[in-house]
RNA sequence: GCGCCCGUAGCUCAGUUGGAUAGAGCGCCGGACUUCGAAUCCGUAGGUCGCAGGUUCGAGUCCUGCCGGGCGCACCA
């Protein structure tokens, strides 16, 4: 690991910079640390000469050589000098590195103090199947969770669930008018069919039924008004759908190895009345106000910040001299309150984010939802509920997994959060944001869907995805052609394993598939997925960077049977060796090389959580597996006849093997043992 | 109209506290399996980093303006 590396070499720079220049703390400047461009060159580097050269008045030249001249000697650092163009090099004990961080399990980070962190993902609409687009969703926001454990932070997660919205009540509106089913009946379907297929296909016909006929919407309302009063036939069969389709959903995630904390349910929000508590809240803060005229009367409404960095302005400064119109420089409102007295969905929203963050002095009860080998999954419960359960909820940092969309939304939670005097809890919620999974042409087309050729639709280079229309593809569907294609390969190379241990392989490879495609992406960018690109299981993907591991243990496997050497024995004897083969000899400075370039996951994870930016961690992993892999060409080990350049290798090999495995599980992907 | 995001090789994309020569994958062309497994590797070709200014010792990265595209701005969720 590297970020420790970094840590001691800043505090010692800064002495040096302080004794050597006479600067103060406060004045003196960041220590950047970067990769040199060759190693030769050096380990690290850091162009911290530029940086001070106008205050100095010095050339950066001068000052790199200042600073090399005053460096002295720091545990680990074998050399430090001064580039001709100002940078400062930094060259690493290597024989040092590389046993320190061998045979030793990296201990966990410093956690970032204390407090724990809540990230809520995947918040599926439980009454159809979960598509490629919740996939998105549910891998970023899983990935972010195994990213703060790998550092030492708690994490909470959470998923949740809109059981009471208008998505649900249009299931439920197939199911009793276009159906005429009962409870019963629709609970022998939810028990004998892929039950959220079934309602996939329900939904789209629902949509298509109120289509052009907007006196129908009126079934839509009073149907959605059983299910948020309850004790209504209509209620339980939303109960129902929604129980169920959650069950599928979690099924689906668990191929994924996606898996949660606790489920909150919007409909004990609404029974518990967190709205109420805190309405109160934001009324006292003088957050939220009647509206008394204009086409908001009646409404209990929030003011809108435009720019949340700014400090509050006060209101009416007169520097908007009111026009002629009025309207234009009306202040921007948000309601929060219907006029009929009913809480908009920001307003819940904003009652589960005070919960979130322990504001606001009401919890939920709890209930075991299903039992797993690792313990039960907990849900959100109303009444009753077990006195015995973990605490949940009151996290310092929140993470919010939600499309792009969605962030107007979030940013008027930070707001409100602002408004009633917590901006620091404001400044500890993330909007985990991303844009959307488009469907490529050639997959809409494989789907079915139609195109009118000279359509504005045709123009664009995807095609937007419609869970109203049914046009998507489905999750555990496009699970099941990755596994199926990988067990046709898996079958091919290895014929000799049984069908089962082929499945499970199959299984891994494709979850690494996925999980890697959906992952490589900047989560600003929007994805045209192509089913044979994410089919592909050659080049950038995630089989690539398992086949790499695959082949290292193999190394290992041979060198135990064939010269009885196992790993221990192996980084046991390392001490004693010389390290030349570590020197890179002829400008060679490949094991090195590995050894050093798989230090750097913790400085990587760190980076990614920090801007919430995975591409990076894939890309990192991939390139690991692409130097590993040109390595495994070039240099033997089993027939490698110089014992002490053998052995060395091998030990690059083990570490970046041991970091590859340790980057791929923060990814949520396992390694299969062959493939 | 206002706000946010995107624009980098033929295609899809990395390049995020500003740093040394802008990188991958796919595709194209040409090579490497009697070798630790070819889901691999090696090599060739391919770039006005949307345009124009500015800041800086240094800009794909920061600022301003513009062009092109996407999304958002409900008494919906």
């Amino acid at each position: 690991m590297m970020l420790p590396v970094h840590a001691r070499l800043r505090a010692h720079i800064a002495v040096v910079l302080a004794s050597r220049f006479g600067l103060d703390e406060a004045s003196l400047p960041p220590v950047v640390l970067e990769s040199p461009p060759t190693r030769a060159l050096g380990d690290l580097a850091t162009p911290v000469a530029f940086e001070l050269a106008r205050r100095l008045r010095k050339a950066p030249r001068a000052i790199a050589q200042d600073i090399a001249e005053a460096f002295g000697t720091l545990d680990g650092v074998a050399g430090v000098t001064a580039a001709p163009n100002g940078y400062l090099n930094i060259a690493l004990d290597r024989q040092a590195f590389v046993l320190a961080r061998l045979g030793v399990s990296p201990p966990a980070g410093p956690g970032a103090g204390s407090g724990k962190a809540l990230v809520e993902h995947t918040a599926i609409n439980p009454n159809k199947a979960a598509h490629i687009g919740h996939l998105r969703n549910a891998v970023l926001g899983d990935t972010l969770v195994r990213a703060l454990r790998f550092r030492g932070t708690p994490v909470e997660v959470q998923n949740y669930i809109d059981d009471t919205g208008v998505q649900v009540a249009d299931v439920v509106v197939g199911f009793r008018v276009l159906e005429g089913l009962t409870l019963d009946r629709i609970r022998t379907i939810a028990d004998t069919t892929r039950f959220d297929y079934y309602c996939w296909d329900l939904y789209a016909r629902v949509t298509e039924w109120y289509d052009g006929q907007p006196e129908r919407l009126k079934v839509r309302a009073d149907t959605l008004h059983d299910i948020e009063h309850g004790g209504t036939e209509n209620g339980d069969i939303a109960a129902l759908v929604a129980d169920r389709i959650v069950r599928c959903h979690l099924a689906t995630m668990a191929r994924l190895n996606v898996d949660y904390d606790l489920l909150t349910w919007e409909g004990d929000i609404l029974r518990l009345k967190f709205w109420a508590q805190a309405f109160d809240v934001l009324k006292e803060r003088g957050a939220v106000y009647l509206q008394s005229e204009g086409r908001l009367a009646g409404c209990w409404v929030m003011p809108i910040q435009e720019d949340l960095d700014a400090p509050p302005e006060a209101e009416g400064l007169g520097e908007d001299a009111p026009g002629e119109d009025g309207a234009e420089t009306e202040q921007r409102e948000k309601v929060i309150v219907r006029s009929n007295g009913v809480v908009t969905y920001v307003g819940k929203d904003i009652a589960y984010q005070f919960w979130k963050l322990g504001l606001l002095g009401r919890d939920f009860a709890y209930r075991t939802f299903s039992e797993r080998p690792a313990g039960p999954l907990w849900a959100t419960t109303s009444e009753g509920g077990l006195a015995d359960h973990p605490p949940f909820g009151g996290a310092s940092w929140v993470y919010n997994v939600i499309d792009v969309r969605q962030s107007y939304l979030q940013k008027l939670l930070k707001q409100a959060l602002i408004a009633v005097g917590r901006p620091d809890a404001a400044e500890r919620s993330h909007h985990f944001s991303y844009e959307m999974v488009a469907l490529s042409h050639a997959t809409a087309r494989e789907l079915g869907y139609a195109i009118a050729p000279d359509s504005e639709e045709a123009r664009k280079p995807f095609v937007e995805v419609s869970g109203r229309k049914g046009l998507g593809v489905k999750a555990d569907d496009l699970l099941d052609r990755l596994v199926d294609k990988a067990r046709v390969e898996v079958a091919t190379r290895n014929p000799e394993l049984g069908a089962d241990e082929t499945a499970r392989i199959a299984g891994m490879i494709g979850i690494a598939g996925v999980r890697y495609f959906l992952v490589k992406f900047s989560r600003g960018k929007l994805i045209a997925f192509d089913m044979d690109e994410a089919l592909s299981f050659e080049g950038e993907s995630g089989p690539y960077i398992q086949y790499a591991v695959v082949r290292a243990n193999n190394i290992f496997q041979k060198l135990r049977q064939r010269d009885g050497l196992d790993e221990t024995a192996l980084v046991a004897s390392l001490g004693s060796l010389s390290p030349t083969a570590l020197m890179g000899a002829d400008d060679n400075h490949e094991v090195w090389s590995l050894v050093l370039e798989a230090s750097r996951l913790d400085e990587v994870v760190e980076q990614v959580i920090r801007t919430l930016e995975f591409s990076g961690l894939a890309k990192y992993a991939f390139s690991l597996a692409q130097a590993f892999n040109a390595f495994y060409h070039r240099s033997p080990i089993l027939n490698e006849e110089r014992d002490d350049v053998r052995r060395w290798r091998a030990a690059a090999v083990i570490y970046l093997r041991d970091q590859l495995v340790r980057a791929l599980d923060v990814m949520g992907i396992q390694v299969p043992p062959r493939m």
